[in-house]
DNA sequence: ATAAACTTTCAATAATTTTTGAAAGTTAAA
DNA sequence: TTTAACTTTCAAAAATTATTGAAAGTTTAT
């Protein structure tokens, strides 16, 4: 396969992966193509590159800085703003979880929290389901939370590789 | 809060994140619905509790059907299909794991691979860079791999509590 | 102060995804 | 059979989400 068609390939797939996964197409392809270039680009040549427009890609450059996935390069005497990846896949997936844990696990477990007092009869089959039911939840999601946590503070490689040992 | 409140909230919440996570909004209520419903309800019953049509019942429980999320039950001497859902947090969790496992990382894993066999000159960037990235996301995406399959084989509770040990 | 270079905003539009509901299909009892 | 109970399908409509692009905003150099 040729680098044009392999680079293009991977746009792609990145990009229908990241839709499945609620992250949008155009975020994850913008993603994609900053992963795989060597140099840092101007909003220009991410429209170029990908057919979007101006006000579509300064909000999705925008978007995965706040994600903590892409970084601002200044370049002495230049007016433009150049944008580049962070390359690692271990660092990008750390940023990922910590971003969702904040922006998703940790309302949830508030959630589930205030769920957890709600009132009623232990005779009730209607009650007790639910109890049990939010209680199973939340105990899987402080796990998922506390593992989250150490994932994120975890050097690389280290976590992973620990995980895999135990089942070896 | 009353039990009445609490599990709409409940639904609601689990409508949220589900779409937060690329699954459809009214496929997560209906799980939710039947997670808290201590008996099976029929597509009737849950319709009128979540105020959809029909046809959007019938598809959204044939899909959790296909997730291994909700299983139909035959009550003798009734024509009519009851569905409940699986309960336990973890069996949920694995079921999601592997289902999602099947549907996106095994294709993004071949990919993967097929892309790891581009054509081009160490001399260039834009190979390299390419070369390194994908590298990069395969070696991560293989041991996620490795490591929803031991959670998919895990028994109950064995999995997260050996996981957490070992950062005590 | 003005102009030029560049970035951001946002209302309108387009694309995509979800939902509806009525008709067609199926199954089992009479 | 025929009918009645129930399930499935799917084209059209509605709802949601993403994108455009031109105008407004900002910053820097002169």
């Amino acid at each position: 396969m040729e680098l044009v068609e392999a680079r293009q390939k991977f746009i792609e797939t990145w990009g229908k992966l990241g839709s499945e996964w609620g992250i949008n197409r155009t975020m994850a392809q913008v993603h994609a193509l900053l992963l795989i270039s060597p140099e840092a680009l101007t909003t220009e040549e991410v429209m170029e590159a990908l057919s979007i427009s101006r006000g579509n890609a300064n909000m999705t450059l925008r978007d995965l800085i706040s994600w903590g996935l892409v970084e601002k390069q200044l370049k002495p005497g230049e007016r433009k703003e150049y944008f580049f990846a962070e390359k690692d896949a271990w660092t990008i997936a750390r940023q990922v979880a910590q971003e969702r844990k904040k922006r998703e696990l940790d309302p949830l477990l508030k959630v589930l929290n205030d769920l957890s007092e709600v009132k009623g009869s232990e005779k009730d089959p209607a009650y007790k389901t639910f109890k049990s039911s939010v209680k199973g939840i939340t105990k899987l999601s402080a796990n998922v939370n506390k593992t989250l946590e150490t994932m994120i503070k975890a050097e690389e490689n280290w976590f992973w590789g620990s995980i895999l040992k135990i089942f070896k």
